[in-house]
DNA sequence: GTTGCATATGAAACAATGCGCATATAAAGT
DNA sequence: ACTTTATATGCGCATTGTTTCATATGCAAC
C-alpha cells in the first residue's frame, strides 16, 4: 500500500476523479511519485471497496461523466494512521549506474553519450523546478502549513537534480579521461 | 527486465551463486539496486532457462552445495545490447514527501520526528561511503576502467546523501517555524 | 473532411517486485 | 544447553507496474 496513500493525498485537497489524479500525478506529485491512469482507477476501485473513498457520478452534457472520489472518514482516519507509521528510505534502482559497472567490457562512448543524455535531461528538469519556485515560492520562510509539504517536495527535487548535474559532469570526466 | 541485468552485470566480475550475488547486492551494488535473496535465485533461474548464464553445482562436505553461475556467450551479447540501449532516469518513490503532503491535517510534530530519523540515516549512510571511498579510492583519476563503475555509483551516493542531510535540515526547519 | 488532441473511464493480460514462510547444517557466542 | 549468526537454496501469494485494447465526444488545426 503506497500509491493509495499518495492517492488519499491527494484527496485531502479537494474531490478529485481519476482523470485529475492521473493529471495531478504527471505534474507536482509526480516528480517523486509516478502511476499510469490505470493503476490509478484500478486503485480507486479498490479504495471504494475499502470504503476508504466516496464515488459520485457527475453528470456532464457533453463530454464523458465523472465520477469524483472523496475521502470517507475512514479513509482520513486511515490516512493519518499511515503519517504515524515510520518510513524508510527509498531505494533508487539507477540503470545508468548497472550499465557503468560493465565497464571495462562495455563501449566507454556508448556510456559518455548515454551520461550526456542524463545530463541535459537533469539540466531541464533543474530549470523547470527553479521556475516553479520562482513563481509560487519566493518566500519560503512564512508558508501556511497546506503549503509546506509541496515546497518541501520541490526543493528536495532542485537539491537532488543539482547533485545528478554535478554528478553527470564528473562521470563525463572520468569516461573521457581513459578511452580505450 | 531490470533486476537481470544487475545480476549479468555482476557476472561479469566472476561466476557467482545467488548467495554470492545477495551477499554483493547487500553491499556495493545494493546501495542504487536492492533485491532480496528470493528475486535472486528466481531470477536466476530464469535467466538459466534463457539460457544467459550457466550453472555449475559445486559438491561441498560440510556445507549446503553452492550452485555457481557464469555468463553464458548468450548472456554477454545480450548485456552488450542491452547497454546500447538509452536509459530513463529512475522516479524516486518518496514516501516521507508524500507525507508531507499532509501537512496541515497531519501531526507535524510526528513528522518532524520522522525527519529527523531520517537525517540520522542518511548521516550514517553518508558515513559509511566515505569510508569506502577514503579506503578504496584516494586517488580517482587514475582509476583501470573496469573500477570506474563501481567509484562512480559510490560518488553518487556521497553527492546524493549530502543533498538529503541537507534537505533533511530544512525540512526541520520549516516544520519547526509554524507548528500549529 | 480528416487527423490529432483533450476529456473521461475502464478491462484484461502479463511482467516485475516484495513479503512471509520453509529447510538444512555448522560454528561461535552466552 | 540454548541462541544467534553464517552458509545455502527455494516456494507461494499479494501487490505493483506496464502494455494493449476498447469506448465515447468535442474542438481545433490542416
Amino acid at each position: 500500500m503506497a500509491l493509495s496513500h499518495a492517492i488519499l493525498v491527494s484527496l485531502l485537497d479537494r474531490p478529485q476523479s481519476g482523470y485529475d489524479l492521473a493529471k495531478r500525478f504527471d505534474q507536482t506529485v509526480g516528480y517523486f511519485w509516478n502511476a499510469s491512469h490505470q493503476q490509478i482507477y484500478r486503485e480507486l476501485h479498490k479504495l471504494s471497496e475499502a470504503g476508504l473513498v466516496r464515488p459520485a457520478e457527475l453528470t456532464q452534457a457533453d463530454r464523458p461523466n465523472r465520477i469524483v472520489y472523496s475521502l470517507t472518514e475512514g479513509g482520513e482516519a486511515h490516512l493519518h494512521d499511515w503519517v504515524d507509521e515510520p518510513t524508510t528510505a527509498p531505494n533508487v534502482k539507477e540503470e545508468l549506474l548497472v550499465k557503468l559497472f560493465a565497464l571495462g567490457t562495455a563501449d566507454p562512448a556508448a556510456l559518455a553519450q548515454e551520461v550526456g543524455r542524463r545530463l541535459a535531461f537533469h539540466q531541464d528538469r533543474l530549470a523547470r523546478y527553479e521556475a516553479v519556485m520562482a513563481e509560487y515560492y519566493p518566500d519560503p520562510d512564512s508558508l501556511p502549513p497546506r503549503k509546506q509539504g509541496h515546497y518541501l517536495g520541490l526543493r528536495m527535487g532542485v537539491l537532488l537534480e543539482r547533485s545528478l548535474i554535478d554528478w553527470c559532469r564528473e562521470a563525463e570526466a572520468v569516461l573521457a579521461q581513459a578511452p580505450r
